[in-house]
DNA sequence: TATGAATGAGATTTCATTCAT
DNA sequence: CATGAATGAAATCTCATTCAT
């Protein structure tokens, strides 16, 4: 797996060569059948436990996040995203990111070819469920109407935003202080853009 | 090329089959090499000369830019990003992509193994070279620092809007007033997100 | 092909080796793959031909041998067997078979693993319908019903006699004797066998 | 040996894998090798004792059988078939194979690849000896020489019977009454078939 | 311009078998 | 009696590329 995780790295999924993952674990290429069923199967092992983790953080906070835009009076005493404590919950996500590194460089920017490659976008439509359910609570509480293009552009502008960070930022530390930077941004502009 | 943009378009570069699209074209795979010297020639002939249009296209924009910020008082009244005429520059650009939906989605999506697959971060350079300049000078003004990293993600954040949208509106006209809503967002909150 | 029937009439299908076969014929395996689209397609080329021969043969005798036995009064004269010319027809079967050689031996008893290890019952199944008509025919006129498992045991043993035929005797001239030995054998116990 | 005969039924000799049988029975391929040889080794355990068993049958009755036919007046009588008790013959031969069904299955048409995958041959060379010997007697009786080929042939024929029945028919009983059925169509014209 | 043929390297996968523990 | 691990050879197939004609 480590050798899997090196080349997976170095040439992406489908240019890795299970041969040279195999000569630099310094097995037989018939060895990795024992242990893998297919070349997937090793990507996988070595990809797929933290993005399992990352849908379970999610689909947890967003969980609680929904419940208490549900409350009868949530949205009276102003804003919506006051409602939901972002930076914990970003500290946590890019944690689980940077303490998952290799990994989500793999799943995010090295997997094309194999069944992850739309993860990304899995990732978005998940996401966006629960952006979703918020704007439509709050175009209620204003009467307007929920942009679907526009949500769904905003959803994939902030998964977009988390897959720069660790393509770009290896430093954890910074990379949290630059997420809050970028979430104050896009929050602010967030109901003007999403409702219409 | 007909068969090649069918080909690449539905398996991307790399598990592209020169053999299959030469049988798809009804020539034979020897044929191919009178007029392309490999594949990824073959790719270059049919995606590259819209992106050339288009880096010819960015760089005509930016020097006007450039030349109109460079004014002693250019900055005097006011909002930087009223000095550029965006809404044209928006739809040329838009207009350009839409005319070569094929050769962008190429690129932008499926030039994976190729030498162009780095041809976004390659825009994103571009058009940061001028984002950065324009953003000095503005920090010159208020005596403010550039924060480059910030600077680099909208940049990035612009460019993917453009590829969120060849990739999910087909639609040139409705392509047009969405991007119009997206720098809209984007520009608004520009001056506090990257000046510090 | 020569090499492929070669190695296949040597190995059986399925532990014919491509890499042999073509090293036989002094290329290197890619070069198979210009002309073939599989193994399977291969072996198809060199054994198909003489089979689609074969099953043309015999729908043309069948044909006429039905429109025979369905005259008005084609029973009356007495054994059903006379009305159809046998001996020319085993003739020219067994010179289909003979002038086949090597293409039959592959097909009937080496072809497993490939599509077209179930030949022989399709042979059988063919033959089968026609001596069906045949016997219900026979069964209208004597007032007795046919036999499903003995008619179909029956032809078997046809089918399986001219197997027999091209596994033991090289010989076509024998052939033809002995083939007509045992249809006289086969067609004199016919009716007491099959119907009851 | 479950989970083999599972395997080697549905697949074949060839096809059939070891780590499939052995993940079947819920072992790991090595502790496969405690108990047999090699793959030939397992599927002669599965398959083998019906063979044996059944070439004990044929030698026990034949022996007493050519004792029958070589006393001094024994053809006097008239047919030499009713020398021999065939029914009960027959009844114990379909019992065996019925008891052993899957075994024979395995061995007459799945045996492929082993060493067992001309069993039927050697059942037909053993079947045949003592009809030989049978039909010498009686061409010495009346004065007519053995056509070998038509007495190979006619022994081919009787095993594919069974042969037949066992891959055609499941229930013994039916079993049975063909197989009287298909004896008496043989044995009819046997001495005309294999004397001339 | 194009064909037809071939190369040679490489890919993933499967297999029966071995063996120290 | 069984495991877990590995071997090593072989399998079929695919590919971009080359080149004489």
């Amino acid at each position: 797996m480590e050798s899997g995780k090196k080349e997976f790295l170095e040439k992406g999924y489908m240019k890795a060569s299970l041969r040279k993952i195999c000569a630099d674990a310094g097995v037989t290429t018939g060895a990795l059948y024992f242990f893998f069923k297919d070349k997937e199967d090793l990507f996988g092992a070595i990809a797929e436990p933290p993005l399992k983790k990352l849908v379970e953080i999610l689909n947890n906070h967003f969980a609680v996040d929904v419940e208490a835009i549900s409350q009868p009076h949530a949205l009276d005493g102003g804003n919506a995203h006051e409602l939901v404590d972002h930076d914990e919950f970003i500290d946590r996500l890019i944690h689980h990111f940077y303490g998952n590194y290799d990994a989500f460089i793999l799943l995010l920017t090295k997997s094309q070819g194999s069944k992850y490659e739309n993860c990304v976008d899995e990732l978005v439509d998940t996401i966006e469920q629960f952006y979703l359910a918020l704007s439509e609570k709050l175009g209620a509480h204003y009467g307007a109407k929920v942009n679907r293009y526009m949500l769904h552009w905003l959803t994939h502008m902030i998964v977009d935003s988390f897959i720069h960070l660790i393509t770009h930022e290896i430093n954890e530390e910074k990379a949290a202080q630059y997420m809050t930077k970028i979430m104050t941004f896009i929050l602010e502009g967030w109901q003007k853009a999403v409702l219409e």
